[in-house]
This record gives C-alpha cells, sequence and structure tokens, in this order.
DNA sequence: TGAAGCGAGATTGTATACAATATACAGCGA
DNA sequence: TCGCTGTATATTGTATACAATCTCGCTTCA
C-alpha cells in the first residue's frame, strides 16, 4: 500500500510519523507546545531525529516553528478550514472528471469494498483512514498523484477537526448516502451528475463541521 | 514584504533559502546529489542546520532525501510539470474570480507598478519572481491565505525551469500583452473575460515550456 | 506604584564525536 | 572471465556537549 515509505525507517521518520499520527488524533492538541527534551526522552531517542522530525511537520502545515520559542501544535482558525475544503471542491471535482472515463471495473468494485468497510459497526475510530480512502480510490484513475498528495495533506488537517466533532453521527449517514450515490453515477459515468453530488458532499462535510467549530 | 519570516533567522533557516535559491536559479540541477560535509563546509557551518535544512526543502518538494543515500536535487517529469500547471488553472481561475470584485484602486495600482517592471529591459534574471508577483498581487484580494501559498511553491518548483527555457523571449512579449490585458479586464470588473483570459495565459506559458522541455 | 534592568534556570540552536549504513574495490574460487 | 565475498572508505544518522536565546521573577530606582 504505502510504496513510497523508505525501506529503512531511519528515527527522524518515525518520529514524524508518530508525532503527525498524535496530532491527527489529538492526543496532541492545537496550540499546544512541544518540548523537545521531553519529548524525546519519553521516546527514548536524542534531541536531533526529533527536531527534523518537527523541521518537516513544520514544511507540512502540522506545528508551528518560532526560532527559539520552539514547536507548538498549528491550529485551524474556521476561516481557514473554510478555505481548506473550498482547495478541495475545486481539485477533488476536476479529478472525478478526469477519473470517471477512466475508471474500470477493477476501480469500482474497489469503491464498493471501501463502502463496505465504512458500513461496518466498529469505523468510527478509523473513519478518519477510510473515509480518505474512499476519496483517494475514486481520484487514483485521474492519473493525478501531485493533486492526490497534496488533497491527501489536506484531509489529514481537517481529519483532526472532524475527529472532535461530537454530532458526527448526524452527518454520518449523509456520507455514507452520498458516497453510496457518487459509486452509482461513477457506474452509470454520469459525470455531471457525480460532480454535482461531490460539489454538495464537500459542502455539507463543510457545512457540518464548521458549524460544530462555531458552536465551541 | 515578507512579513511570514522569522525576526532572528537561524542558520537552517538561512541555510535552507541558500540551497533553495540555488535549486530555484539551477545552480544545482535537477538529479544532482548533495553531499552534506561538502556543502556544510563550504557554507562554514556544521551538517546538523545544514540536514534540517534539507528535511525542510524535502517537504517542500524541492529535493528528494533516500535514507542513507542522502538528497537529490528533484527533477520534474514533463507529465509533473503538466500537472502542476493544470493545479494552477484550477486554483488561480478561481482566485482570481473571488478576487475581481474585492479589488480597490490601490490593487489595481499596485497591478500596474509590476507590469512596469517588467517592461525594464534588464527584467530577465528576476523574471520568475516579478512575474510571480504579479500573479500574487491579483490574487492577494480574493483573501485566501492558505491557497496563495500553495501557489507560490507551485510557481517555485515550474520557475526553475521557465529559466531554462532560452526562447523565453517569444513567449515574453506574449505574456506581458497577457498581463496587461488581465490588468483591463480586472479594471472593467469582467470575470468571465479575465478568467478566460488567464486560463489562455497559463496554458500558453505551460504549452510553451513543455514544448521547449520535450525538446531536450 | 510601577517600569526598567538584571540574573538564574529553562529551552532551543549548533558543533563535535561516534555509530550505522552504503559504496567501491580487491581477492578468491569456479 | 565471471561472480561472489569481505574489507576499506565514504557518507549518512544519532548522541552528547556546549553555546545562544528566551522566560520569569526579583530588585532597584524614579
Amino acid at each position: 500500500m504505502d510504496s513510497g515509505l523508505p525501506v529503512k525507517r531511519t528515527i527522524a521518520d518515525q518520529v514524524a510519523e508518530l508525532v503527525r499520527q498524535r496530532i491527527l488524533t489529538g492526543q496532541l492538541k492545537g496550540g499546544q507546545p512541544i518540548r523537545q527534551e521531553h519529548l524525546a526522552t519519553e521516546l527514548g531517542v536524542s534531541r536531533i531525529p526529533l527536531r527534523e522530525a518537527l523541521k518537516q511537520l513544520a514544511a507540512e502545515g502540522f506545528v508551528t516553528i518560532t526560532s527559539h520559542k520552539g514547536a507548538v501544535v498549528a491550529e485551524l482558525s474556521i476561516a481557514e478550514v473554510e478555505e481548506l475544503f473550498d482547495i478541495r471542491l475545486k481539485l477533488e471535482t476536476w479529478l472525478l472528471q478526469l477519473a470517471i472515463p477512466a475508471m474500470i471495473e477493477r476501480d469500482l468494485a474497489a469503491l464498493e469494498k471501501n463502502l463496505e468497510e465504512q458500513r461496518r459497526p466498529d469505523i468510527l475510530p478509523r473513519w478518519g483512514d477510510v473515509n480518505w480512502r474512499f476519496h483517494e480510490v475514486m481520484y487514483l484513475p485521474a492519473g493525478r498523484p501531485i493533486t492526490l498528495k497534496l488533497l491527501k495533506n489536506i484531509h489529514d488537517k481537517i481529519d483532526r477537526y472532524l475527529r472532535l466533532e461530537v454530532t458526527m453521527r448526524s452527518g454520518f449517514d449523509r456520507a455514507l448516502r452520498e458516497h453510496d450515490g457518487l459509486i452509482a453515477f461513477c457506474r452509470s459515468r454520469d459525470v455531471p451528475a457525480a460532480v454535482s453530488l461531490l460539489e454538495r458532499h464537500i459542502r455539507d462535510t463543510a457545512r457540518g463541521l464548521i458549524a460544530s467549530l462555531k458552536v465551541q
């Protein structure tokens, strides 16, 4: 699956992955400072690979580094979340347009297999992952790997907040229905209908998340 | 201008900036390996800040790091260049749509000031910079800072190849005319005309660059 | 009172030293 | 000759040590 990963993983890479996961899962909360010595000793490594990991995460937008003051977990304002959803809207609808004509049976089967997983009762903890993979599989036939990687980064940043959304159950069933509809339109190669549903899907997700952010 | 820069710049930041510039200007060519010890002694620093700089550049996509083998200057395939231009097309037309209704006289004046600079005879070495700033100023009123930063990164990656384009003179005058036209449409608030011209502008640039890449 | 100055401790930034891994090449055997 | 293997060298990865900077409470003085 992750064919891009280096075979021999360096400590810095492992730490980057771990810290990223902690941020995504909310173990490290937005605005929280990251003390190098503390985290390094906890992980049983020196500060050198940790610092390299933090530099990488900073470039990816997960932490913010200020000289001589350290790294803090990045926070997204509501405006920034809205902007990220807008970027998704523009790029994902484009990819879907490209992907649908290029889809073969195997792609559609993969989408349906993913949808089955989404229906399993114990999905919630893995929802972020599975949901992204659904979209990824759908856009893969478009053959635009750079865009896909960019979108994954955006999804990761957003998912952190989706996890916090306690009222997710409400939007959850809707998301499943929309995913189901997307597959149907992909099957019938109905590009306009699929794109329009995807637009609604992304906008609905955005609306739900932003509403729940504004409450807090 | 660069208000986002840290006040106290760390060695790692300076090195990252310098290496990025060397890549952009072609002093470091695509595929070329970067030997840490060598570059570090040349710059008079230790390998630690250099390594942090390389991690950052890797996350930004300017170099590729392989464990225990080192960093090499990233190369873009023709397909990747095409994809980057496609992303530009989707995002920049969107930003322009948002920006035009929000433009005030000051923005238009800034565009014209930039265009004047483009007309100066000694522009070629600074073309990459000035050209990006034209687009940046044009999209700034859209109020989408994340997208803008993303686009800057894409421009940087592309500009490296634009610099190589020896026959730039041909596309150069055309670019100036198109920039001129864009300002006119912005002034008249003619969104459809501006967007359509911008589409052509980006496609023209892409076509010219890709043609010259295919020759080599 | 309160605002500026000044350490002591905490924290980050960088250099040096060493360990782990990769690369190049010589020697050996079939 | 060809291919394998082991060793020397080069290069990267990480730990430790130290330097630079920041934080925060205290003092001092207007």
